[in-house]
RNA sequence: UCCUUCUUAGCUCAGUUGGUUAGAGCAUCUGACUGUUAAUCAGAGGGUCGCUGGUUCAAGUCCAGCAGAGGGAGCCA
């Protein structure tokens, strides 16, 4: 009856922890694989829960263990992986419908508590970072990684499902004229002793592309390229920004959905933004209620409710210059003082998001003076067509705008910015050539997950975090 | 990068005005228990108090520098 030679293990098909909670106990024999959450019991019988990661559930392992070698139910412990055959039964205790009566069990491999830094208790946040290799293995990160899977499939199928093309944007790009923040470096040349030109710079000419090149901090440019031919594209992909900055909300290397749609004005682009994050957090709500169910109860009791309360609100659509006026008029002690044309400090989004509207906020018509180049510049000659997306809790989820179609315009803003026109040729084109009214965003996944996992910090919704001085794992 | 708080056992933390042998809970190990639910009960082991230097008869405790982490800010998504 007790086997542990391997080769004598009867072989039957794999059961998934999730498919097998969700099965009628007839009585069959069964075959789950997976990580050992905990082992309890006497000298007569062992609990196991068992988790396979398909779901956040355990599986209970009944091993009845005058059965088994002693040996190796000892190194059955917290960490350890190991595949059962058994039968799949009503539970006689409490907590769950279902069980398996163990009648092999494989053991795959050992874990040595002494050492294995994952104990059965609640571990900080802070210490698992330092052990992303095994905090995949925690309840907390599952769901996490589960709800991160489940919001990219979402991503995609809204877009295909509105009919548009997902375009992949380079990573390694030749213009440093985005303008979004300091980039990473590109280079197959030797660091030591690079080839220099007469005058002593490096000599770029010799480098694996011929002249610099550094990593992408938005495919936004070539989004619009990709527009100005199939109407709606978006991109979805990593991008890198090399700011030194230390916060909960920033990587050093993050994902961006940038969708780009030729024919829409700024209210088309404002109702797309509203309408998607609205599907997103819907589909959350509707296949991985069991991950934000635990997140909930164990991070934040008012997630669920305020992913809830996003879906039944209308985003309200402010101006700059209303919100501004909000903003004066407002009797709360601001650190940064109010006036029209200052850039929107965090306590001031906090504010009117948190305290005044108590719902997401959509703001637009910025001064020119603080927004990219390539925005659609308004008949009032002082703002511009963007748009930022404010959330609770997270602040700027989207940033987007209506492009300047108008090449005499788009132009004379790269001048007045000193912007290289030289890396640009390429986009102005477009303005040249058939130009056409169109709109974009950028939406930033991980700020997208951390508002529909509830979690703090962005840290913790990514698998592997890039920050400033650290790239472990 | 700036402001601020922190760093003591594997983990989470306590440690008084500087004072003699640095504690707890959990985890681990050993034992008990015939169905447990982060099992329970009893016992045991486990420490270069982040690093370097200084003040002092005496430093986990005070001072300086460095490193790392948390929170806030800026930059942004």
């Amino acid at each position: 009856m007790h086997k542990f030679n391997l080769s004598q293990m009867e072989k039957i098909k794999q059961t998934k922890v999730k498919a097998m909670l969700i099965t009628k106990p007839i009585g069959s024999i069964v075959n789950v694989k997976g990580w050992v959450r905990t082992k309890r019991g006497n000298k007569n019988v062992a609990f196991i829960a068992l988790n396979d990661g398909s779901v956040i559930h355990n599986i209970q392992i009944v091993v009845d263990v005058l059965n088994f070698d002693e040996e190796t139910l000892r190194l059955i412990t917290t960490g350890s992986c190991i595949s059962v055959n058994g039968l799949l039964v009503e539970s006689q205790g409490q907590g769950q419908t279902v069980e398996i009566q163990a009648k092999e069990i494989e053991l795959y491999g050992t874990a040595d508590p002494e050492t294995y830094p994952l104990q059965k208790k609640g571990h900080s946040l802070e210490f698992l970072r330092e052990i992303a290799h095994l905090r995949p293995r925690t309840n907390t990160f599952g769901a996490v990684l589960r709800i991160r899977h489940a919001m990219a499939f979402a991503i995609h199928k809204y877009f295909n499902d509105n009919g548009f093309y997902y375009l992949h944007a380079p990573i390694i790009t030749g213009s440093d004229a985005e303008g979004a923040g300091a980039m990473f470096r590109v280079t197959t040349l030797d660091p030591k002793l690079p080839p220099l030109k007469e005058d002593g710079a490096i000599d770029y000419e010799q480098d694996f592309f011929g002249k610099p090149t550094n990593l992408t901090v938005s495919g936004q440019l070539e989004g619009e390229l990709g527009a100005l031919a199939l109407s709606l594209v978006y991109t979805f992909g990593p991008t890198f920004r090399a700011e030194n900055s230390n916060t909960a909300r920033h990587l050093a290397e993050f994902w961006m959905i940038e969708p780009e749609m030729a024919f829409y004005d700024i209210n088309d682009n404002m109702d797309l933004a509203e309408d998607c994050l609205k599907y997103f957090i819907c589909y959350a709500l509707d296949n991985c209620y069991d991950d934000l169910e635990f997140l909930n109860k164990m991070y934040d009791n008012g997630l669920i409710e305020r992913l809830k309360s996003i879906i039944d609100n209308t985003f309200v659509r402010l101006s700059y210059t209303e919100a501004i006026t909000i903003l004066e008029n407002s009797q709360n002690k601001f650190e940064f003082p109010v006036k029209w044309g200052i850039d929107l400090q965090s306590e001031h989004e906090r504010y009117l998001v948190e305290k005044h509207f108590k719902k997401p906020v959509i703001l637009t018509g910025y001064p020119k003076e603080i927004k990219a180049f390539y925005m659609k510049q308004n008949e009032d000659g002082k703002t511009v067509r963007a748009m930022d997306v404010l959330f609770p809790q997270i602040g700027e989820v989207i940033g987007g705008s209506q492009r300047e179609e108008n090449y005499d315009k788009l132009y004379s803003r790269v001048k007045e910015l000193n912007i290289p026109e030289k890396d640009l040729w390429w986009y102005l084109d477009t303005r040249k050539y058939g130009t056409a009214p169109h709109s974009g965003f950028g939406l930033g996944f991980e700020r997208l997950i951390l508002f529909v996992t509830g979690m703090g910090n962005i840290r913790d919704v990514i698998p592997f975090p890039r920050t400033p001085q650290n790239a472990e794992f």
